[in-house]
DNA sequence: GTGGTCTAGACCACA
DNA sequence: GTGGTCTAGACCACG
């Protein structure tokens, strides 16, 4: 389902975190959808089952599933709880680094705002309210 | 100098890193620029002399600084080699993921708009000549 | 009739038992009051029979119920056994949690004591001659 | 250090965060602090290193601790977000909890206010001020 | 059959 | 030496 990579040095957990968010993100998958079992993904993506178990246990801590014992894990409604401050300014962080790596690596302007402007296309963005 | 916070999960080493290559990529730092020495870095940023001998180390293997025995630590020239392909692969990745994650804080379009316009004028992107 | 939440981690069945025990605690359910049937219950808390056939058995293994063969099942008359330092030493720790829990979320100690004033009127304690 | 008990029904790395948590609301552990290393929470408690990492991996969640790589764990500034009518809500959950429970094995009005009287005490509650 | 807990033990990243 | 990641495998609680 996923294209984890085990030599990359993120921890494999956290490539699986951040595949479901984005997958969450774009719409991809939807709220009340179900996640593979544990076992399943695990012999999907060839790691061990803690290994999963640990990145579900990671996506419920976020408020992005919920896990039930016996049934299964499922994508949870949204309910975001930062303030329009913290999320901001999280956001700002993470693109000025990727815009500072992406500048060493060479990117030109034409380069980053034909990605960023295709990016935005693909991310479901809350409703516009603005609290 | 930087904002360095230990309570962060991301590694000290790392955050140092990032705060440099941003301050190149932004113009804040030029090349040919000396860094601090190891130790007034460490006594400035209340960090083991460790933490940030390994920062240097990693800024020059990826070209960011030379370090010039006896004399410090410098802004390299900008000479960036990764071919197209890898560095807009590389920004996008980087992208998805900042984009995935503020969606999930609930950040709306115009927001998400409004920093990307504000983070693009502040880096200072290679020339657009030489693809 | 009760409200149960599949997202909490606390079991199902747990949930169900602590319901029928704090109604029972502050009177709304009274010895002899018949508790709907399986059946019923699974139907009103849209939950799997088997998960209520569970919680009713440990309330009969509790001595909280007594399920008459054919009949249904039935709230029990009181006769607590426990010994006093026994009944004691188990409040104080759930007493404990609950406190501990409650000064890290930033409860102040007026918010504590109209809590624990307003509980204590809902409770029916049993009769205070008999040690 | 702690008296963990196995054969308790409660995980292991529960009991841990409990008393982890009891003794910063008590103001027996304060900010600052230094727990003992996983290694040597293992020995002294007799449990796998893995539990110890996991308890400390809840408490640092929950916003209770700070682990950092290579220095330790320590107790966190306090900074509790719940809004007032969540943390009421939450305590008076367990409250009702622990007094339904408390009913049932039989404990009297006066026992049960002897018993929170002592441990309101016992706990150091938030500044007063009323958000 | 589902997820959760725990153990044992190897290896790695960080300071 | 610190905490973190991952594997392997047993056992349990839940629905």
């Amino acid at each position: 389902m996923y294209d984890i990579d085990p030599s990359r040095s993120e921890p494999l957990f956290q490539q699986i975190v951040a595949a479901v968010k984005r997958d969450v993100a774009t719409g991809r998958l939807r709220p009340g959808d179900r996640l593979p079992t544990v076992r399943e993904s695990a012999l999907d993506l060839v790691v061990n089952p803690n290994t999963i178990a640990k990145a579900y246990r990671v996506l419920e801590a976020e408020g992005v599933t919920v896990s039930r014992r016996g049934a299964g894990t499922f994508i949870a409604p949204h309910r975001p709880t930062t303030s329009r401050r913290e999320r901001v300014r999280a956001f700002r962080e993470a693109l000025d680094e990727a815009l500072a790596d992406a500048v060493h690596r060479g990117l030109t302007r034409a380069e980053a705002e034909r990605a960023i402007e295709s990016a935005l296309k693909r991310f479901r963005f809350g409703s516009e309210e603005k609290p």
